[in-house]
DNA sequence: TTTACATGTAATTTTTTTCTTACGCAATAT
DNA sequence: ATATTGCGTAAGAAAAAAATTACATGTAAA
């Protein structure tokens, strides 16, 4: 994977308000789990997990097994110390997304 | 609007190939016109300006009115100076987004 | 005047993403 | 034992985004 996808696929992964919100709650509270932070965020657990799957993809947050405090397996995430800077330049020099300049004829419009 | 909803748009204006490769081809190129972007990009005329709206609602591109090569009027676009940083902090920072912690009953899951 | 190229927009389809619902399994506490 | 709480996953519905197509207008050049 190139840079250009790594950041599309960043910026994808942070495109969404829930997932916005879950980087923030990760960045504040160091670790919670699956259906924690679906309780928090007011939606369904494999709905949160499917966000996290998101993120995790992107490499912006990463995943472990742990105890939770009522003793239960849970599975834990964590916010990875990303920092991605846009601007102009930054996104010029990244350079072209593979499959992006597919062929294509123009037509009457 | 708010730091975290105009952060959210700016995102969202992003995360998308074209948009990005337009965001670069603005930047080399000081400013193009809108069936020019089209052409080159390989898309519809339609579907490029769509891209264009949505980079522009976000501010990332600014357009004006004025002549191309061969004489006709065009609808030009540019580039803004944007600077989105994007870290686990800065993304704490910006706050909740609105709305986003909807009351929702947990169910059995 | 006809051709070419620029514009705008609306309606529709296609594709992708988001979200819900429902199932099953494991472990802890009552 | 039974309830509670954690996990995973898969199927399908709903919503949003992307893309196509088709129409109409204006203007410069051949």
């Amino acid at each position: 994977m190139n840079d250009a996808e790594k950041m599309l696929l960043q910026l994808q992964a942070l495109s969404h308000p829930v997932r916005l919100w879950i980087v923030a709650a990760l960045t504040r509270e160091r670790a919670l789990y699956v259906s924690h932070l679906a309780r928090e965020a007011g939606i369904s657990r494999p709905l949160m997990k499917m966000h996290l799957r998101k993120l995790e993809n992107a490499g912006l947050v990463a995943s472990a097994t742990g105890q939770a405090d009522n003793g239960k397996m849970a599975n834990f995430y964590r916010v990875t110390s990303f920092n991605l800077a846009l601007s102009p330049e930054t996104i010029a020099q990244v350079g072209p997304l593979p499959e992006t300049l597919s062929v294509r004829g123009d037509s009457n419009v």
